[in-house]
DNA sequence: TTGAAAGCGTTACCAT
DNA sequence: ATGGTAACGCTTTCAA
């Protein structure tokens, strides 16, 4: 614009060969000033003049040439399901993105659009990560797994409900949330349970396992269980609200507090007691759950921090030779309040 | 493990070297047949030999290798700002990672780390983005527009509250949000308007931008605007309810939904008549606002949708000389219920 | 202290 | 129809 270059039919993008050109020294200078290369000493005013010369080209190395060379990256690949995630596991997503990023690891999200298991792998493969982070990648197999690992990949660590042989799993027991708050429930005397399920595609992985849970926390009690499937809008709310009494039951367990939440007023607008008629159970631990009337029992959720899972990953990318090891990193308890 | 590699020392990487050797072909031949290349006819028997083979190693192609021979990259750099953003922002960037992946677009997510402006944009351009959408990142300077154009970039796409200069510049309008919401409390007759500031760091950005629309709305009307700091838990809340009546204020717009909904449960145990005494203004229509009562006044937004900036990201990528225009997405509007 | 050259894995042109 | 070869941009060993 302002200074017209040397000769160049269009801008291009420089290159260290440009570089070293202009500064009148080998491409091999170039790399040692600007990687502070410590193996070789360079006089000050050579350093000065690669500089300068990078400056005014701006000279930005090519990452891709970069690794190529080096035979690794810095990658972290982190397949992402494409499911409606509530605001507990969003924060986890971007806290684990940003302690990575802290970590100078270079953060790949890729959501693995309808390719068959195999085929996402090999895509994961082609970018050749340090390390893959599946989020309850329902297709991570252990041929998957062995797959990434002779692509490179040092660390493959699994987060979902199962263990995933060969990966560092971390078993993320969903169940054990519905299986919280039912047996919460049952303890009270509660014997007629409705279970909430969303109506939201994409979150049925979740919400199966919950109701599981809560099948375990009834098995021999006496009591039942009701599927009720709601989905995350007034209407439905309020159409499930309309039938409730002809339900016959005593109690519900909401999936999460926002459906709870959702329920729990649709069924106060019915003028149904709560907990006297039905008592109300969430799960998230949600601040706004506190602020309704009566107070929303819920199951508060511990799980492990995105900060402490990449500290994990680097771990794991540090020592690739320690064991891929099962760990079970999600508790659950319930938090009683009044709705219950 | 269950067969022995031929000779390797270890596991290593096969490239398409390793199937070409297994294969009895050259490089180029692989290179053909496993990217269907059209120019050239290759026998059958060939063909298939080669796939064997591929299969057989388990080889995946280096992208790196791959995109330095291309010249240029499928990647959309996604530079984000460590700011707990609400469940409409979070969405919005999960869309937008999907629209993309849908466009074939690799999803770089890169926080651009403490590292001083000109720094993050280097470390942007050393990953040759094919486009770089930045969101609300302030660090972006048209030097910085420039420097990621000259290194490939087709595109650079901004969403901030400014325009920037040579970005295709996506301006949206925080302020616009605290106007809508003052104006309406102004046309309802309130004349001492509290404005709730959220004290969660890396909120500032846009609590100030709303701040400045409320000021905006009471120019010249007679009514006054008061900033209210407040965190987000009960303690702070109790503890500004608890001094509300020496505010003397009749009115309260309180940044989000979620803030509104905190304060106004707040202000109600302390025994605060809502809307009579004071009225409360949220903004991000969230359905938990309705189930409230009174129910909640608040701020819709209209913004661009993930999928529809993923749309507008691929026409700039495949149009790269089209002049970077600045368009206004953002619109807001009063929705009038209960709590105003 | 600096430079020449090899090589990382791919693809595309040009021969055969 | 297939193979040799050069080139993409970078780092690093070896030589001068």
């Amino acid at each position: 614009m302002s200074q017209t270059p040397k000769k160049s039919a269009e801008r291009s993008v420089p290159t260290s060969a440009d570089v070293a050109r202009l500064a009148g020294v080998s491409r091999a200078t170039v790399s040692y000033v600007l990687n502070n290369a410590s193996s070789v000493r360079i006089s000050e005013a050579t350093r000065h003049r690669v500089r300068e010369a990078a400056e005014e080209l701006g000279y930005v190395p090519h990452a891709a040439a970069r690794s190529l060379r080096a035979g690794h990256t810095r990658t972290v690949l982190l397949p992402t399901a494409a499911f409606p995630a509530g605001p507990l596991h969003q924060q986890f997503l971007q806290e684990l993105q940003w302690a990575l990023r802290r970590l100078d690891y270079t953060v790949v999200q890729h959501g693995s659009l309808g390719l068959a298991g195999g085929e996402a792998v090999r895509a994961w493969a082609e970018l050749r990560p340090v390390a893959v982070v599946a989020l309850g990648e329902a297709g991570l197999t252990p041929q998957g797994v062995g797959l990434l690992r002779r692509s490179g990949a040092k660390a493959v660590i699994s987060l979902a409900p199962r263990r995933v042989e060969g990966a560092h799993s971390l078993v993320i027991d969903q169940s054990a949330i519905g299986r919280c708050a039912v047996t919460h429930l049952v303890e009270r005397g509660r014997r007629a349970i409705g279970v909430v399920l969303p109506r939201e595609p994409g979150l049925e992985m979740f919400a199966e396992h919950r109701m599981d849970g809560a099948r375990q926390a009834v098995a021999g009690s006496g009591a039942r269980i009701e599927p009720l499937p709601l989905s995350y809008d007034e209407e439905s709310a309020t159409a499930l609200a309309a039938r409730w009494r002809t339900l016959g039951l005593d109690a519900v367990y909401a999936y999460n507090d926002d459906y709870a939440m959702l329920l729990m007023r649709a069924l106060q607008d019915e003028g149904v007691d709560i907990p006297g008629e039905t008592a109300v159970v969430g799960a998230d631990d949600l601040l706004l759950g506190r602020l309704l009337r009566p107070r929303l029992t819920t199951v508060h959720i511990d799980m492990i921090t995105g900060q402490q899972l990449a500290e994990l990953v680097d771990r794991a990318v540090r020592e690739p030779e320690a064991e891929p090891g099962t760990h079970r990193v999600m508790g659950a308890r319930t938090v009683h309040r009044e709705s219950s």
